[in-house]
DNA sequence: CAGAAGCGGATATGGTGCATCCGGTACGTG
DNA sequence: CACGTACCGGATGCACCATATCCGCTTCTG
């Protein structure tokens, strides 16, 4: 988007063909591998599966927390927007537990993008800015629901992150049958902060 | 205990009694930077924190994994012998979720512990032994208390794990408010997993 | 007091990730 | 087409880390 944390930002005379070819096949390669292999991936890593030298990676991100933003700035603005969406809503919970829904599916099958949500620190480059809208979003989101007695009212904001860290915990299993059924348990967890409506059943 | 995964198995003499002493300081010491550090701890961190040299403390234990044998048997046979008693309360739901209370109590301020519990591997030593008997005797209380219509009758024995993992998940974070709030998690996931009963609030 | 048992911790070993450097290659402009 | 330049490759050096050993010295015990 910006190119701001590629390379030095002073020079910023187009790429040559082919070296633009390749920084894409680098930021491609970047997302497969920590999707599978998470952000612990090695820049080597990523220049083999682009099927490309280790140099060239470096000569075009810098260390790999410049790839891991170009490759995940993206996402997290897109998730971001969502979130932003949801505002929208007139239904508050049904928001907040819409994009929860939405945006773990996102994190399912995708290790990195995960330890970002997770990982408080990470730099402060565009994927905090993210992150941060994210959860101000979410903050928003909670707060109206709590006024609109669809959420409990001692759950703030502070419980996002032991939510989506739970959820996380799941996926994570190497089990697979487990893994695959962290629906059942953000189902558990959402019910769990609805603040207890005139059940019938 | 049995001293099967110390030293040769073939030596049995009775240490000096110097050497006794230390062997005593090397396992609270593992006790100790186990509970704080977790399971990646050093072997030369343990004898450091016991205030011994590292060859005593290789001379006793051959890796670290004897270590955390002879730190952690006690603890989980404990915890088997928690859930074995489980099995004598009527209520079988009511008895899980105690022995759940418990034993998450205990590895709350044990990141060792929990790592251990998480683990699906570690040798086949005293501690596999004791995961396997705390897991078969919660996948029999599970069973009974389907059975009594106390617990959802989707919810198997393969659930364990992930209950576990979510509540750790939140003990695990960095946040000092967050991680002490598990209770809160734990009673919701219990929740979630009761069959619907006639409420009344 | 002799000699066996135990101790200490500097150090060798092997492994891992990161980042560079420079001879060679491919582009694209004149 | 030819030449300069941007770019590529990946072997290689570096730094760090946990593990495990070895052997001169100390402490115990009979």
């Amino acid at each position: 988007m910006d190119g701001k944390t590629e390379q030095s930002a002073a020079t910023n005379r187009p790429l040559r063909r082919d070296a633009e070819l390749n920084r894409r096949r680098i930021i491609d390669a970047g997302r497969e591998v920590f999707a599978v292999r998470g952000l612990q991936a090695t820049l080597n890593d990523v220049a083999h599966h682009a099927g490309l030298g280790v140099g060239t990676v470096y000569r075009r991100f810098p260390d790999k927390q410049a790839l891991a933003e170009a490759v995940f700035v993206d996402e997290l603005d897109d998730l971001a927007a969502m979130a932003r969406r949801a505002l929208d809503d007139r239904d508050a919970f049904a928001a907040l537990a819409g994009f929860l829904r939405n945006a773990l599916a996102r994190a399912a099958d995708n290790r990195g993008l995960r330890e970002l949500m997770r990982l408080g620190e990470f730099g402060e480059g565009g994927i905090a800015r993210a992150r941060l809208g994210i959860t101000a979003h979410c903050a928003r989101l909670m707060e109206r629901a709590r006024a609109q007695g669809t959420l409990r009212d001692d759950v703030t904001e502070a419980d996002l992150a032991p939510i989506v860290a739970m959820v996380d915990a799941v996926m994570a299993l190497p089990e697979e049958r487990s893994s695959a059924q962290w629906h059942r348990y953000l189902e558990i967890v959402l019910d769990g902060l609805r603040a207890r409506p005139p059940r019938a059943s």
